[in-house]
DNA sequence: ATTGTTAAAACAATCGGTTGCATAAATATA
DNA sequence: TATATTTATGCAACCGATTGTTTTAACAAT
């Protein structure tokens, strides 16, 4: 139980007769130490087993160099990859990462907010929750000029950085893939409509259709609420019972996607000849199913990457974090056996 | 860019004619402070939008709030469900979570140690990468009684908690099963033996073989050193151009065991008919492949919850870290298709 | 009125770095 | 030699909370 104990500048400080102030800027290597003083400072900080205190130094400048990530869940594949991109590139700066889920739970986000503030965070990643509405518990953020990122799930009208993709673009691509293939019918799982990325896609969906000459039947269009696996099982029975049955499905996840190629097999409903699906995301399971599923791919590690980069650049340069600055990211139409009607790809 | 001014303690002191150490108690219910002085400072301090700075809390405590975690990689199934049962138990328990990766490089292992180390984490969960093979750089930590839990990847010489599975008795089981359903040739994915988990998990195969009065053939057993998706399918390719072919596989993860499926079919053997597959890990992919897989399931998030609650208790009991506790928790042997030569389950 | 007891609040040191400014020493310039 | 300039280092305040040790005030007991 008894601890060693640790080594401070002032340890070093009265070993080498320096004052701690040169010791702190040698070992940070401050171009007023001499050379000599430097090089002799470091090597005994090594020797005596030396190592900083990150919280002393964040208390004084009043800043850590940890990044905070709000997210709802994050044994997703999207997530945590996008988690495994921040981390890769917030570790690179010598930053550290905070992580905190809030299980789709408003509640939850708004405290989670108030604990990565009481860490102070030199930056917020955020991917919002299902049920998140209001943005208030965001505020005390900028008010410190605490740079903001949303990524993917973001908000309307929010002011500051925002690391997204075109989904209302994907949403038609999709779409339009489907139709390509010879679809006339295609139904479509919306997520919760209050979200952008789902609100888009649906959008994206629908323009498809009609700048195609087919007709929106809302009878198609089914608004999942968590656009879980047995959700999607329902709605796919429920759709291929109809008396005129969709021929395609667009798929606002690959979960539901997954589902309803399941589902349709199981109907004896073949998959894609009768029943076309493309789904979203490219999860692990997209490429497993079978028929294997076509998709959206996003680019989630790199979502990560630049979210990072976004709250490096604005540390660095003193900007205002009141200025929103939107990266948009390409995606990707995955096409696999699901939605293969003509060719026979894969 | 102007940032409002934060509000201190001393801010609260001094609205109130109170003296900063009556607002510390105040603020954490001290009970030396009289019940009115204490409403009193708390309704103040929410008014004027008070926010403790737990950096300086922890400055002064010697200690943060913060638990940290090494993995190898964030984007895999187990893992992400790890850190997410862990940050459940310290979201709620009031501590932050601290993650780092190493992407299986012992250097970064190394990096990330000190990194955590100078953020003076209350307590470290890890799962070593594929490369550690010194536990060098976890020394720093029990020099300072800061608990360490190695979960599910644990080392073998080092004394600290371990929260894990008994993977001897799984591959045992899992073997076992293959044996039951009429296997006589068993092959094995074995991962890289220096790691404990896969280690073990042959061991158990082994031994299975040997209690039913099975031969073991080492061309049947493959240490692959990823555990990918391509490697498993090259080597399974391999294993069934054999003359004299497996009719069973247990492979130590579900990724190869997939590939495993893909691959038999592919070449036009049946599952499980004529090759019976059983992975470990329980991933979604799992139960998407078809025929759908067996495997091995792993209570993850449980694992990061007990893993939270070792370090929660080592400091508030004031325990030594060098005192290992092992943790040792269930698995449980999920029969899918992919293994069912006798009975038809699923 | 004096002393003892208890409750409530203040004092002041502390945690370990960082940094503007002052100072000292070394070198250059006149 | 005196003064200006440059280089290297030290001084001391500061960041914002926490806590052991007084101090003060209020009340009770003698």
């Amino acid at each position: 139980m008894k601890k060693k104990k640790e080594v401070t500048i002032y340890d070093l400080a009265e070993t080498l007769k320096y004052s701690p102030s040169t010791i702190s800027r040698a070992l940070n290597n401050h171009k007023s130490i001499s050379q000599k003083a430097t090089k002799e400072i470091q090597a005994t900080a090594r020797k005596m087993g030396y190592r900083p205190n990150s919280i002393a130094a964040s208390l004084r400048n009043k800043k850590s160099k940890s990044i905070g990530i709000m997210i709802a869940r994050i044994n997703r594949p999207f997530v945590s990859t996008l988690i495994s991109g921040i981390e890769n590139a917030a570790r690179k700066a010598g930053h550290n990462v905070l992580i905190s889920q809030s299980n789709d739970l408003y509640a939850n986000e708004v405290s989670n907010a108030k604990a990565l503030y009481d860490s102070r965070i030199c930056g917020l990643i955020v991917s919002l929750g299902m049920e998140t509405k209001s943005t208030e518990h965001f505020k005390p953020f900028l008010e410190q000029n605490i740079p903001i990122v949303f990524v993917d799930r973001v908000p309307e009208d929010f002011n500051s950085y925002r690391v997204i993709i075109d989904n209302y673009s994907a949403g038609y691509r999709a779409t339009k893939h489907l139709i390509e293939q010879g679809c006339e019918r295609i139904a479509h799982f919306a997520g919760a409509q209050h979200l952008n990325v789902y609100n888009l896609r649906k959008k994206g969906y629908v323009d498809a259709l009609i700048d195609h000459g087919l007709k929106v039947d809302d009878s198609l269009i089914i608004d999942l609420e968590t656009m879980g696996f047995e959700e999607g099982k329902k709605s796919t029975k429920m759709l291929l019972e109809m008396d005129n049955p969709p021929d395609g499905l667009f798929s606002s996840n690959d979960t539901a996607a997954v589902s309803a190629i399941l589902t349709a097999k199981e109907k004896g409903v073949k998959v894609p000849e009768e029943f076309a699906v493309i789904g979203f995301n490219d999860d692990p399971i997209a490429s497993i199913v079978e028929p294997a599923l076509s998709t959206v791919s996003h680019p989630a590690m790199k979502m990560g990457e630049i979210s990072t980069q976004r709250i490096l650049d604005h540390s660095s340069r003193n900007l205002d974090a009141n200025i929103a600055e939107i990266t948009m990211l390409d995606t990707q139409i995955i096409v696999r056996a699901s939605s293969s009607k003509k060719s026979t790809i894969k």
